[in-house]
DNA sequence: AGCACGCCGACT
DNA sequence: GTCGGCGTGCTC
């Protein structure tokens, strides 16, 4: 007889955990990956199978066998006294199976890691591997319980009748397609990766080129270098940077065995991709973060471009980093890892320089022959000093002017949405604040509303102050929809240029950011406004003009990174101009004109930044030299949160003491930065641990053992990006 | 999560 | 004497 090892889909902390059921000897289909149905207590359950094993049927003379059950999938054996659950001996039969193998025993292994490593629910982890809105599901309904199988979809006729093509076929159409000058650099990225994938050892090779330097053109030689040796290949860009045209480059180099999977795709469209992906007619994977768990047969290489993106750490269960996931699977596969950026994240820089498996090959140049163009720091406190009051400095003003009047385009960046940071009255210092979030609002100049950044709530302006009555409510600070109020201001009698505003609010429509971008494009003088998501990935020629409006709002966040995505920001923004023929230059206003990040990212010069930066990072316990992991608890009752937490702070201590040792340290339990959140009150521990220490094995036992709590919930954030 | 078992208060 | 409150414990 054989067993399964099932993952059932209850999210529940106490049931988060492999149960074992008897496969009857008659039932087709069951394999590791399958959804199916069983009984569990007394009601049913869908399970995910991780593993099927032989039962070792115990002596028949035993009166109660030890459990058929102890047949471990895991080595509980030694670790499990002899309760009176383990003299079970019938174990529960699968009722049915459900659907095809969604993973197979790499992927159930996949899971497993990802559950260690970021202490996550399985059955969260499990969820990463299915399709999405295709698993099955049971509902209760009065007091039956019923399953809900999803709608088998029909697919399109033609594309069910395109034929398997062969790796080596795609490969060799691609290298036709291939115009043959590439930069010193990119060859030597390129014979760099095919090492990598000669050996197939699990080898990373970071590709560290600036803006420009044409590392797609890589990216594609390596994916046609996989297909050669018959592997599959996934490609992972920023969500925002996943446009039509990123998506075109790799679809006329590789046809139509490119698959796209993003989070504006339909369940359905996803589905269709994810189908075709299991079958093989496609071996070229494009997507965000989520499509590094296609189910892509022979994978051969991963390529995670714009490495450094915070959009890699999945923000909510489980919180993996797709980076480091990825690395996890080269590993294991034999595969090759590809990580490309001009601003690789100071991890990845230093783990090249320790890890013998990691290589770094610079790419210095840009593929054109151009200079990066020159960067000026614009000082706005100086400016103010000398009586400009205009959140565009004179120097940005003459030279918007001259771009413009020459037909050319260019593009303005700031941190901020909104109109306005924020209200406040002049005469008590009353600041409207979200009633559910600690932080304050964000005055919208459309509708003349109140919009909290976090949690969404939208109140009207009020006219006057809701605290002491006084008229006399001024909005501070600059937002995108204030700096294109005034930058039309600034433009009245050049009527033929457009303003397009990018950000959050203004591209929310499922269409919309291609829909301005293309808007952008078109002949003539232009100027594109927005946030950091026009930072990465716009490549228009005519640009030559790229003003930073405000530099260093990310600068005063009180987080150790922020130092780091300042100079990244700036660096990556600096590299949208001059990318044509025209000679490009970059304007960075700030108030903070000393500070290293900035300076150092004006003049390229990432090793000042970094000898600035490191020895802060050493001091004060921050990676890349120590591991983190914040504890986070949260939970309507303040009272509650901050003795969950205390007593969780008490539970990691004693861990510190007795399981580790001295060269880790917790911070203790604090209020977060952002103490309330829709709501909910936040607290958390700050755990700081050795670079290549295994955080799991303190916390898991720390938050697992623990009792749940009906109105506190706690979970660990592994490697976090962001302390807030 | 969902359901049973279990031991104490007010009702057909 | 039963109905039912939600505390505790178990589910392969």
């Amino acid at each position: 007889m054989k067993i399964a090892s099932v993952i059932l889909d209850i999210q529940t902390q106490s049931l988060d955990t492999p149960y074992t059921y008897a496969v009857p000897d008659d039932m087709d289909g069951a394999q590791v990956g399958c959804a199916v149905l069983v009984e569990f207590g007394r009601r049913r359950a869908v399970g995910y199978i991780i593993a099927i094993a032989e039962a070792q049927e115990e002596s028949h003379d035993a009166p109660v066998s030890p459990a058929v059950r102890s047949v471990a999938f895991h080595d509980e054996s030694e670790a499990l006294p002899a309760t009176r659950t383990d003299r079970r001996v019938e174990l529960k039969p699968l009722l049915s199976v459900l659907s095809a193998p969604y993973f197979d025993e790499f992927g159930a292994r996949l899971i497993q890691f990802i559950a260690h490593e970021y202490i996550a629910p399985l059955s969260s982890c499990v969820h990463l591997l299915t399709p999405v809105g295709r698993a099955p599901k049971v509902v209760k309904r009065g007091d039956e319980w019923e399953l809900q199988k999803p709608a088998k979809r029909r697919k399109k006729k033609d594309a069910e009748a395109a034929p398997i093509l062969d790796d080596a076929d795609i490969a060799r159409t691609a290298q036709q397609r291939e115009a043959f000058d590439l930069t010193e650099g990119q060859m030597q990225a390129i014979q760099a990766i095919e090492g990598a994938m000669a050996h197939a050892a699990g080898g990373c090779v970071v590709v560290d080129g600036v803006t420009g330097s044409g590392k797609t053109e890589v990216y594609l030689r390596a994916i046609r270098a996989a297909l050669e040796r018959g592997m599959g290949a996934i490609v992972l860009v920023p969500e925002i940077a996943l446009t039509p045209q990123t998506v075109s480059r790799f679809e006329s180099r590789f046809g139509d065995t490119v698959a796209v999977m993003h989070s504006r795709m339909t369940g359905g469209e996803r589905y269709d991709q994810w189908q075709d992906v299991a079958s093989g007619r496609k071996r070229v994977v494009v997507g965000a973060r989520s499509a590094l768990f296609c189910p892509m047969e022979r994978l051969g290489l991963v390529v995670i471009d714009e490495e450094h993106e915070s959009t890699y750490k999945q923000e909510s269960a489980p919180r993996y980093h797709a980076r480091d996931v990825a690395a996890w699977m080269v590993c294991e596969l034999g595969a090759t890892l590809v990580l490309g950026s001009a601003t690789p994240s100071i991890e990845t820089l230093c783990r090249t320089t320790y890890d013998p498996s990691w290589h770094r090959v610079s790419l210095p140049g840009r593929a054109n022959g151009k200079p990066m163009p020159p960067v000026r720091i614009i000082d706005m406190a100086r400016e103010f000093g000398s009586g400009s009051r205009s959140m565009f400095s004179r120097t940005l003003q003459e030279e918007l002017f001259a771009a413009l009047d020459a037909g050319h385009k260019a593009v303005l960046m700031l941190n901020q949405r909104g109109f306005a940071n924020f209200l406040l009255c002049r005469e008590c210092g009353y600041v409207p604040e979200c009633p559910t979030c600690s932080v304050s609002l964000t005055y919208h100049e459309r509708g003349n509303m109140l919009v909290c950044h976090h949690c969404g709530h939208r109140v009207p302006a009020p006219p006057v102050c809701p605290a002491c009555g006084s008229p006399y409510l001024k909005k501070f600070g600059a937002g995108t929809q204030r700096v294109e109020a005034e930058l039309l201001k600034l433009l009245e009698g050049r009527e033929q240029v457009r303003v397009i505003r990018m950000d959050s609010d203004t591209t929310s429509s499922r269409d919309a950011h291609e829909r301005l971008l293309r808007e952008f494009a078109k002949p003539g003088a232009a100027v594109l406004l927005g946030t950091q998501m026009i930072a990465k990935g716009l490549d228009f020629d005519e640009v030559v003009l790229v003003g930073v409006i405000n530099a260093d709002t990310q600068l005063r966040l009180p987080d150790f990174r922020s130092a780091e995505r300042t100079f990244d920001l700036v660096e990556q923004v600096a590299g949208r101009a001059g990318r044509g023929e025209l000679d490009g230059q970059v304007l960075v206003q700030t108030y903070m004109a000393d500070s290293v990040a900035i300076q150092a990212a004006a003049t390229y010069n990432r090793k000042r930044f970094l000898s600035d930066e490191l020895p802060k990072r050493r001091m004060l316990g921050y990676p890349p030299y120590m591991r983190l992991a914040n504890i986070l608890v949260w939970g309507e009752n303040a009272d509650e949160v901050r003795d969950v937490a205390l007593e969780l702070d008490a539970r990691v201590n004693e861990a510190i003491r007795d399981i580790v040792g001295t060269d880790w340290m917790s911070l203790g339990a604090a209020p977060c930065a952002i103490e309330r959140l829709r709501s909910q009150y936040r607290w958390h521990i700050l755990i700081k641990a050795p670079r290549d220490a295994d955080i799991a094995r303190l916390v898991e036992p720390v938050i697992r053992k623990r009792r749940t709590h009906k109105r506190v919930n706690v979970a660990c954030d592994v490697d976090p990006f962001s302390l807030l």
